[in-house]
Order: structure tokens, then sequence, then C-alpha cells
DNA sequence: TATGAATGAGAATTCATTCAT
DNA sequence: TATGAATGAATTCTCATTCAT
């Protein structure tokens, strides 16, 4: 009896699912490295190793390709966090672990930063209504806040911080000295990425942001 | 008594400076709508009211027409920072100075950030070398300087501050906020531009920069 | 019996061959007609009945596509001259067969003078390094210069004579005729094309170059 | 006394005049660099260091210049031709003389060669009707024609040779050979224009012309 | 599911030419 | 006579997207 040449069908999807993330890692590369206005869907299909008509098989365009990517990416990033487990230590060794991993993870996935902007010129109109978005973030608030409060019970840190300010600081620290390192680095004359300056960079943060919630 | 032939000089037309100072607003505005690969040539030299030929004319090509914005846009914003006069304040209104300042310039300047960004996507290409950036930000990081020496003499400040990380964190806790505002805002499901949130905003980087900067 | 449900090949579009032939062969009629710098794309796509794209898409620039134009009738031309057979002549007929090849080829292709004509404009760096050219005409010359000692040893032929010299020189005679036959009628007052004109032409070469060759 | 700074008439003439010889001959070398269509008015006007619009002033177009460049051409080479005195030499030598005359000219002159080609590409239309052309290139060929005669006279000439068909024939027999040069050096992969090779052609074609010419 | 061929609408850039003085 | 500023119409090339199989 004659073997049938086509795989079997659950072959097939996880072929489909396969190329899908092929896909989505090489649209994120692209658009990480050129932009949304810059990239381009032939590199992007080169990148794949994969037939340019495909993606628009499984992402209708580029603008749904783009927010595809944006959601994996946020997907990413807030799955590590919940990773953290800033409960199971005491409230500043909490925030300094959150300090540390955001510095990082941006370090560690410079896409997310080029991501970010672009999503943010583009107004965020591919995240906009995205319940998702917004469920993925909750939680991470919601432990920062208990973080605050318990220490500000124990008494070690001042009271009335705002957890989504604090979260907005800690991440706009690391976020615009490596997203701006380049004309940062250009204008002040000194490379901003060498181990040195990242090492100090950090510890800067640290100190700065504990320096604020610490009562002496 | 003679009239002046000739049309008085903010009408003329046929004036090299005006229409280069014309066309460099355009573009300004262009790039920071859309960032450098979004422009468009055409839209530059439809808002500028003057043929898209004269754009090469006088500015080669895109490329360098951005060069050219960037260098005006970084004059522009540390001239004014040279006009804060932080020397004549005490070291932590300085400071609380400098943050306003920076805040309220990132705000009244959107166009400022996206440029940036476009500028770091590109890798700061279109500064390199250019020493008249970093001559520019020199005077602004010694003055900074000055303030952290006089404030840590005075027994208010902290010592061993770094000028230029100061500075990268108060520009950072302004710039990501605003730079991300859109990201943000969906993400936490808040408004982060309303009046309030921005009052809220400044006062609490306010706290951070003094809180850590602070001998209490 | 099954019909075939595909159109005949040569009504086939899609056909990548069928259309880099099309394109090609516009392209030779363009070219040849307007120079390197005056050929239009747009006009070539349009010769073609092909979308100015896929010009693009199969050849690059239109440099290159100027440059497979020229390989393309280049290979035509020694063609068929290999089809010649000049060793079954006596070697005065093969050269009387030679010149009236060659100078009837270039009334049938007018357009191979004037494509060498650009070609040469560009200092021939279409061909630079191109291999394939020398190889086509390298059995061109073995060939003549097989008659050429064929005619010596006979006692027909003067000898000594440089086979690409000679060459050049039966090509020479045809080509400036051809190629400058505008400036030429315009300054001597004669109209060169006519067929009576023509008809004299060939047998004067003949007769400069056998006159030459021939021992007496 | 105040002296006038503006230049007296007949020094501006001059000037003019000046400023029309200098735009022919930047005209003439980007127009034998670059073809017709591949010249720009905007290098012309640099090549001569004076202000595109004069280009305009004194010679209305492109067309129009190109045309009073190749008139210019042809003056330089008949009247130079006129220096020959064919008619003071023997036959023979006047015939060597004028192949190595034409031979030196298209070599000291590759300007000649571009231009002309250029004409003929584009039909020759820039030398239509001008009699001044004809006018100029009658004396030649009525010198060659008596030195034809004399020397069948004389019996060391074959006769009935046309003078035009013959000096078509010495202008060839150069033309081609320099005219393609990158091509001809390209496809048989030896360099034509070495001091060697163009002594061995010089040669080469006096041999050709006069094993036609004479009589054995 | 997968692919190579094909396209229309634009995009940057170029160019001959004219304007105003 | 001479010039710098300005322009409209191309021109090459690009790009997201669709077609046909």
């Amino acid at each position: 009896m004659a073997r049938d040449p086509s795989p079997a069908p659950e072959e097939r999807l996880r072929d489909a699912d396969r190329s899908q993330g092929i896909i989505l890692a090489a649209a994120r590369d692209e658009f990480a490295e050129f932009g949304l206005g810059g990239a381009r869907m032939d590199r992007i299909a080169e990148r794949a190793g994969l037939n340019k008509r495909l993606i628009y098989y499984y992402f209708e365009d580029k603008e749904r390709l783009f927010q595809a990517v944006l959601e994996q990416v946020y997907r990413d990033i807030r799955e590590q966090e919940r990773g953290l487990h800033l409960l199971d230590l005491s409230p500043p060794d909490a925030v300094r672990r959150l300090i540390e991993f955001t510095w990082n993870y941006y370090i560690e996935h410079p896409e997310f930063i080029t991501l970010l902007n672009s999503a943010n010129l583009h107004k965020a109109r591919h995240l906009e209504g995205s319940q998702r978005a917004r469920a993925l973030n909750t939680p991470l608030i919601e432990t920062l806040a208990e973080v605050l409060e318990r220490g500000r019970r124990e008494g070690t840190f001042r009271g009335g911080v705002d957890p989504v300010q604090l979260y907005v600081s800690i991440a706009g620290l690391s976020y615009f000295y490596l997203s701006n390192s380049h004309t940062l680095s250009a204008i002040f004359g000194r490379d901003l990425m060498t181990a040195k300056a990242r090492s100090e960079r950090l510890s800067h943060m640290g100190d700065v942001i504990l320096g604020y919630l610490l009562r002496n």
C-alpha cells in the first residue's frame, strides 16, 4: 500500500505553527533594526527563509505583523517578570532585584527598546484596545504595590509612593540610558556601553531609587 | 521720499537663508512625526511651501537634511539650558530647576524626543564625529558638576555623584515617561498625559532625585 | 482524450525565461536607439509590454540590464560567424565571405553598432573581466589565422599579416561607414545608404582588403 | 579723476567672446565624456567656471550647444587638414601623410570620436542642412581626387578609385580601432593602446591602403 | 501549506530650464 | 554681462501587496 506523501494533518499544523514562529522572530529582528517604517517585507521573508507570500497568508499585512510582534514581545518580558518572585524578598531586595532585572532584560533584548520606540512613534495604535496588554501588566504593578506597602509598614520605605510612578522611574533610568546610548556617547564623548560604564550605571540606579525610597 | 522698491525682507522670496530655515523647520516637524524612514520629502516640501527640488539644492539628500535638523535641535535645547543660570541658585534649587526645565522642554518640544529616537535607531550616525554636538553639551555637565560640588561642600548633598549619571537620570525620568506615554497609558490603563498626571510626575521626579541627593 | 488545461507555452505569462527574453529584446532596441544615457526604463517596460518593476526584479538595475544586452548581442554575432565555415573555402573566398558577412550583419543589425558605441563611450566597463566575451571571440581569430596561413602557403596571400589587425580592418571598413553614415552623408552631401551606394561600398571594401592581401 | 570701474565696451565684448569660448570648450569635454544624453548642464557650467544661466544666454539650450560644439570640432579638423599641403607631395606620400595625420588627429583628439558617435546616434540632426559642414569638407575630397588622379596618370596608382570611398576607408581604419579600443581590448584580451600596438596599427593601415592603391 | 511571477502606486533624486536682480 | 534662487517634469528605483499555480 502506497504511503501518502503529504504529511499527516497534525504535522502540517505543527509546520504551520513553526513557520509562524520563524516569521515572527524574523519580523521582530527586522522591526527592531529598522523601525516600522524602515522594515522591509522582503528582508523579513529572507531572514525567515520563507516565501514572502506566506507572511501575508499568516499575518494579513505589515501593520498586523508588527502588532503580533509587539504582543509577543510584551508577553515575553511580563512572563519573565512573573518569575522574579519579588514577594519572597525583603522590600529593599525586591526593589533592587527589579532594577537589576529591568536593566539586564533591556541589555539582553535590545530589540525591546526599538520596538517600543516604534510603537510610540505610531502612538501605540498597534496596542490600542489591547485588553491583553493591560492584563499582562496589572500583576506586576500589584506586586510592586504590595512590596511598597510592606516596606512602609516595616518602616524601611517612605510612604505615599505610587507604584506606577516608581515602575516608570525604574524603567526610565535604564531605558533612556540604553535607548539613547548612541547619542549620549556622542554627546558626552565617552562610551557608555563598556562593561565598566554599565556596571556604574547599574549601581547608580540602585542608589537613586533606594536613596529615594529608604527612610534613613 | 524714495520708497525702497524691493519688498520687506520678511516677505521676500529668493532669500537663501530664509528658505533654508523654512525647510529645516518643515523637515523637523515631518521627521518628528514620522521618523527618518517614514518622513516624505514631498511632504516636507509641501509643509515648507517650497519646491522639492530646493531641498536637494540646499541639503543634498534626505540623510543630510536629517542631520541638519538634529544639529539645529540640539543647539536649541542647549541654548535654553544655558539660560537657566543654575549657578545663581542654591544647589537643591538648581537641581529642581533643571528637572523642571527638562520636563517642560520635552513637553513643549515633543519633536525633540522622536528626533532623538530616530537618531538612535540609526545608531546616531548622523551625529558621529560631530564635534559640535559634544562642544554644545560640555558646559551643561560642567555646570552640574559645580552645583553638585557646592552642595557637597555645604553638606546638603551626598558626595561621589557623577554629573553625567545624574544628568542622564534626570533626563531619563522625563524622557521615558513622555516618549513612551502611549504604550504606558495603554498598558496601565490610565491616561498619563492629563494635567494632573503630569503634575504628579513632576513632583515624583523631584522627590526621587532630591531624595537621592540630599543628606538628611 | 485529456486536454491540457494550461495555455500553450508561447502564450503563457508567468514564464520567467520568456519574460526575461522579452525584456532583453526591448532593452536592446531601446539602448540601440537612444544609447545607455538616453534609454528610458519606462519605455523599455512599455516596449516589452511588461511591468517596469519586473525589469528590476530580473536585472537589478539599468547598468546590469545594459550589460546583459551587450553579452547577448555579442553571443549572437559570434554564433553566426561560426556558421560561416570559412575553412571550407579557398582563402580569398573565405576573406570575401567574411567581409560580406560583416557588412550584411551590421546592416541587418544596426543596433549592434550603436550598442557597441555606447559600450565604448562607457569605456567598456560593462564588459570588463567578462571572460565570456573573450572566449566568444577567440575562435574567430583562430579561424582567420588559419585562413591567412593557408593563403600564404598557397602563395596567394602575402605573409606577416596579423589576423587581429586584419579583422579590425575588415570590421572597421564596414563599421565606420555605417556607424557614421548620417554625418558622412551630411558632410559629403550624398546619401550613403542607397542600394547603389551600399553595393559600391561592399565592392570597394573587397578591393581594398584583397588588394592588400593578394600577391600578384 | 575717478576711473570708470565698468570695462570699456570693446573689453566687454572680448569678455563675451572669451566666455563663449570657455563654455564651448567645457561643453565639448563634457559631451565627449558622457555623450549628449549623459552630459549635464550643471557640470558644463562647473567646468567652465561660469554660471549656468550664461550658457543659456549664449547658446539657447542643450541641443544648440551641442550643435555649436560639433561645428567647432569639424572646423578644427578640416582646418588642420588644409595645412597638410598634400599636393606638394608625391601621390603615395600624400596618401601616407593623410593616413598618419588622421590617425594622430584621432589620438590627440579623442573627443572627436565620441562627439561624432553622439551626433550619429542622433542621426546627425545637429548637422542637418548645415551647408557649412558640407562646404568645410569639399576641399579635402577635391584634393584627394587630385592626388588619386595624379597617381593614376603617373602609373603608380590603380584607376577607378572613388575619393570619398577612399577617404571613408582611411578614416574608418583608424576610427574603429580607436573608437572601439575598449571593447576590442576586452574581446581580444590584449591592450590595443600601448605605444607598440599603436605603431603596429599605423603601419598596418599604411600597408592596407597602399597595398590596395599601388599598381605593383 | 507553499512559492515564484507580476504589479501599481509611490519614493528619492535628477535635470534642463527660467526667474529676479 | 553675470549670477544665485527657484521650479516642473521626468527618471530611476522601491515597496507592499496580489496573482496563478
